[in-house]
DNA sequence: ACCTGAACACCGTTCAAGT
DNA sequence: ACCTGAACACCGTTCAAGT
């Protein structure tokens, strides 16, 4: 055990696994490792070096067979439960990384399976890397709130009325979690179905300000179009009252 | 300036809002507030009821009007850009609080105007909860990628081949963001509209392991069903030959 | 009741010094 | 080349003491 950089990061893994990252200290890795605290720095610039490390060491081990012949909504499917398996492997790390920028890499057999499937699937090439972020974005989003216990919490919330005792048994358990990311999954895929297959079903709110569908084969995903909101960033607008310098 | 604990926390969020929530320190904010450090602690118990406190002062602030007669779909995309322009407000708190689990309170006006619409569009009593949020989590996880960069970054990604120059420029810019998060809130609308209205093409992968589409009227968005994935959570998997003990 | 100074147990990191 | 001890500048928080 000559403390190699990855020995490091493997024992700085087993200690955010068993405590989580605001457990994760210089000097109580050190400790772990049996070394001098500064004995560290010899293999590591510092402290963000080292989480940025543990966080692209997990984030390259997503699966890379991706069953090139199943239809594409299988094969999206695969690659996000395998997803969901590393971030359940890893819980407290993930929440964490998945609020780091980085831990996505070109190099990773994930995106260049994700990017391949939505090719298959379709998307226009010039478009499927902003489609291929955004699913990841969006399963990054369910399984944030999975982990951290906002699913859960936010689905036991009472809905606008009371529930006059009718309701049933408030939807809870482990299980129920694969339900809803099964569900969000599919619907997802179901969206990204529709636009790529019929152009007239197309626009999510048909007899809603119709937008004209796009013909079919040509870039339905990216429709040019001028922002909506009139917001701008960054920098914290001056209008919200929350900021309004009190003393 | 008597020191109330409101004003503790706008200050805290001006501090956030100007640093980062890195740089929010009981020290440095006492003296952003021309006080002695420990006077904080008479009106806080802690830093983490401070930050909670900043997050859920924040969360409260969302809009209330609703627009109760137009179609539920555009009073979804109206909730979510609003959701989007107080992130862009305070982005450095929102990057920060979307980990926290419980910065959407059933109080918020936001989750009532959100269940109220889910409801509207047909979504059955017992599921509201549910759609809702994965809704908030699937807007939060764009959200976060959008905040932190990761967006931008994977959107500049090579896909799988090197491209061979017929490209184009990569789409990068801010308001390629806006039209992102349009893309995602329409195809999620989209799926939602097809699970809504016709039964039949529900399933989001027709053809594939055909799960006979259940008749519209009844539970369509969460159909009990057995787990596909096998594992388990919580705790580590030992599986992983990351975790290995190499000492 | 509200504030305060000193102190405690921790941090990440620098640096000069050891082998 | 790799490691180390002492030290620095910071943390959050406790507590006994002030008004």
């Amino acid at each position: 055990m000559p403390l190699t950089e990855a020995g490091i990061h493997a024992a700085a893994l087993r200690l955010i696994d068993a405590e989580g990252v605001e457990a994760l200290t210089m000097r109580r890795l050190a400790t772990a490792l049996d070394a001098n605290p500064m004995s560290l720095y010899h293999h590591l610039p510092n402290k963000e070096a080292l989480l940025r490390g543990v966080a692209r060491m997990v984030g390259a081990q997503f699966r890379t067979v991706t069953l090139e012949d199943a239809p594409w909504q299988e094969r999206i499917r695969l690659l996000a439960t395998d997803f969901r398996t590393l971030a359940h492997r890893h819980p407290n790390l993930m929440a964490y990384s998945f609020s780091q920028p980085d831990f996505i890499q070109p190099e990773d057999p994930f995106w260049a399976a994700l990017t391949r499937t939505l090719d298959a699937a379709g998307v226009p090439h010039s478009e499927v890397r902003q489609v291929a972020a955004l699913m990841c974005a969006v399963v990054i989003g369910v399984l944030i709130a999975e982990l951290n216990g906002a699913l859960h919490q936010w689905s036991n919330l009472e809905p606008t009325a009371p529930a006059a005792g009718e309701e049933g048994p408030p939807n809870t358990g482990p299980e129920e979690e694969d339900r809803m990311f099964r569900l969000v999954l599919d619907t997802i895929i179901t969206g990204l179905d529709s636009r790529l297959t019929d152009g007239d079903r197309q626009g999510a709110g048909r007899g809603v300000a119709a937008e004209a569908g796009p013909r079919s084969g040509e870039p339905v995903f990216v429709p040019r179009q001028q922002s909506v909101s009139g917001s701008r960033w960054p920098g914290p607008a001056p209008s919200c009252r929350l900021c309004a310098e009190s003393t």
